[in-house]
DNA sequence: CGATATTAGTTCGACAGTCGAACAAAATTG
DNA sequence: CAATTTTGTTCGACTGTCGAACTAATATCG
């Protein structure tokens, strides 16, 4: 139940029914194919005539095509239709602290190719960096005309309208411009988000069939802990997007100094760097401090986790204990939005078999009622690319989407 | 940029088109009366032919009807518009744990009629004494015909689907119906709602206009905490209806107990009790533990804010502490959700002068962007019945709401 | 093998809207 | 009183859904 804005809505025209029809009629064979014209009047309770039209529609832009005939026990047999994702590429950029990753991948998300180097920490000289690797990877696939956008993801805050980086801490970036930048260097359209949402976009559009809701939160936990909300299908930016900052939220505000300046953050608790300063019993050292950081004297928290696995005690004991507090954390999170699941990712998921109990058990102590006790906590798959996923989620995203109405 | 869901859509006929530009053109009336077809049309960007036909539907249809012509500096005077609010009527229900509120009021939220009475605890006694009540109610106005149905808010969870209060600690309830008990008695449809979710919708669909947009929070703090989230215009309930329970966000996990069992709860150092209780320097009381709770040996919040005026500064420090409170957990609502604004209700707000710089103070420890920092906080007006408006709510605002599409 | 049944996909006229232009109505101005 | 301006209505063209009739392709049965 939406309340319309009456400063800001879009009429009904005489093609808005068609356009409505249409984007469901695209979902319906993105979700069920193959599927023949007759199944998706069946699925749509409509005429099977008007399906005919509107097939020929997309058939006609290009976004679907008709595949082999199908097998049916009596009568015609079904001429099959799918989404055309193939060839419609997409570059999907990573920007990280170290490393940058290029991704060239198709529209259902499939990785055609992948690179990386080092970051510059320059933006001038990144775009510049970026773009003649950009122009290379798409020249080498032959991929120029059939790239409809690059996706780019940021470890920092992004303003929405105009593209800009507001402040990526990681790597000293205030107030920068990268997105049109970027767009004139390649000639494609740039899409820019941060990487907590970038993360929430690729679970919702190119997650597994089946265990995508329209009600989550991704929760990214790497240098900070960030989250991404999805609800009721669409993902939450807020009024200046920047939601699904929790990492933030106090467990315990004389508990260890964060970041951010204050102490007892969710943050500092859980982090990879929170994680490997348990372990080495240090204070968290600030990252943009002036210096360049070297987090943990070269310790990182895969490290970690293989002494973890090699029998250090120790090591065990930081990572279940960060375990425990992410669950707390979650609990909260259950408790404000109340999401069907949680999916967590970054590179303490590659321990979660250890981490699973204290998670559950940091919930258990949170959550208040008994359906959010039980919300299932997903760890994303290692090797999955969440981030560039969501890069190519921001180009191809909103082909599918729903339209704009009212 | 919604995502379709395939299993759960809703398709567009033929007459969709004209859904949405009515529901359009019914909210230009609501948001611009007194206003003519002409303006309409100029403000849809659509021919006037088009808006005569969608005004005569609603004409029709009765929800809104032509007034007086207005005047015009050359040319013919425009016939103006308005929605039909007088004579369309809600039942508000308010249960508290003392008291139970009832009100007549119509589509526009004005108060007609306003009764009180002391809460039965047994639901069944409850519905049968409000059912003879409503009945009385609607007599007493000539009302039978006129009223649209009830709007009732709980303190506690409720299934959305089967309008069962699964929980509701103030009363003792556990698994009650009802709703449907009451709608059978009245012979009028019933709506049923927490009470932070139904503050939320009052300030959406009954807030001073120009005051309210589609981005915000409504924090409550009485016995409890919580909160009403409203995003992209619409109501966040969550997957199991219980999304916006703040109140049980960790500020110290070694803080003071709170009434969940857990420390350091938000409400544990906000709630009137909590409150009453720092001025007196006791634990808190566990409510549900058996026996009628007497909070504070008779003192009120409402109390401690004259005390405190009176010049008690034991009084006046107990209530800054609390707004210090207030201050830091909706600092971490901006961080999680980003919202334009954020509604304060409950008593505390009677002492907002008092507590403003604290609540400020506390949002800047905690709110991590600069626009968050300065995010607005609203103090709910005094004697506005937010509960009561929300009930309201709950029934006419289906009559407005965006149709739901695709 | 041919008639029948069944399913897929297309076509077409009826109906429900928007779109835009022409028109009628009502006011002001010169 | 004529010209002008603005409001509101009417009507034919266009774009869409709706439903029934039609064609196409296949399996089954006598």
């Amino acid at each position: 139940m939406r309340k319309i804005d009456t400063r800001d809505f879009r009429r009904a025209t005489r093609t808005t029914s068609r356009e409505i029809n249409r984007r469901i009629v695209l979902n319906l064979v993105r979700d069920h194919q193959p599927v023949s014209r007759a199944d998706i009047a069946r699925r749509m309770s409509i005429g099977r005539g008007v399906v005919t039209s509107i097939i020929q529609d997309l058939i006609d832009e290009g976004t679907i095509y008709e595949g082999a005939t199908g097998h049916a026990a009596r009568g015609r047999r079904p001429t099959m239709l799918y989404v055309r994702t193939q060839d419609r590429l997409v570059v999907a950029v990573d920007i990280r602290f170290s490393r940058t990753f290029v991704m060239l991948s198709d529209f259902a998300g499939t990785q055609i190719a992948l690179e990386s180097f080092e970051t510059a920490f320059d933006p001038h000289a990144l775009v510049v960096d970026l773009t003649s690797r950009i122009r290379r990877l798409l020249d080498a696939h032959g991929a120029r005309g059939r790239c409809e956008g690059v996706g780019l993801v940021v470890p920092g805050m992004v303003e929405r309208l105009t593209g800009r980086v507001l402040l990526a801490p990681q790597l000293g970036w205030r107030d920068v411009d990268v997105r049109d930048a970027l767009a004139k260097g390649v000639g494609l359209p740039v899409q820019i988000e941060n990487a907590p949402m970038a993360c929430a976009l690729a679970q919702m559009w190119l997650g597994q069939r089946g265990n995508t809701t329209d009600n989550f939160v991704y929760v990214t936990v790497s240098d900070g802990v960030g989250a991404g909300i999805v609800l009721n299908g669409q993902l939450i930016r807020g009024e200046t997007n920047s939601a699904g900052e929790f990492g933030h939220i106090p467990l315990d505000t004389n508990g260890p100094q964060c970041l951010c300046g204050a102490r007892g953050c969710w943050e500092a608790y859980t982090s990879n760097q929170a994680t490997l300063s348990r372990y080495l019993g240090r204070e968290l050292v600030p990252l943009w401090g002036g210096a360049v950081p070297h987090p943990a004297g070269g310790l990182t928290i895969e490290d970690l986790i293989s002494r973890a696995r090699a029998g250090d005690a120790r090591a065990s004991e930081a990572i279940v204990a960060t375990g425990h507090y992410l669950g707390v954390g979650i609990g909260g999170i259950v408790n404000a939005l109340n999401p069907s699941q949680v999916f967590l990712g970054g590179e303490i998921t590659g321990a979660w078999d250890m981490i699973q109990p204290a998670v559950r058990a940091g919930i258990l102590e949170r959550a208040l009622t008994p359906a959010g006790r039980k919300t299932p906590v997903v760890p994303e798959q290692m090797g999955g690319f969440p981030r560039l996923r969501g890069a190519t989620a921001l180009v191809a995203a909103p082909h599918f989407a729903a339209p704009r109405v009212a």
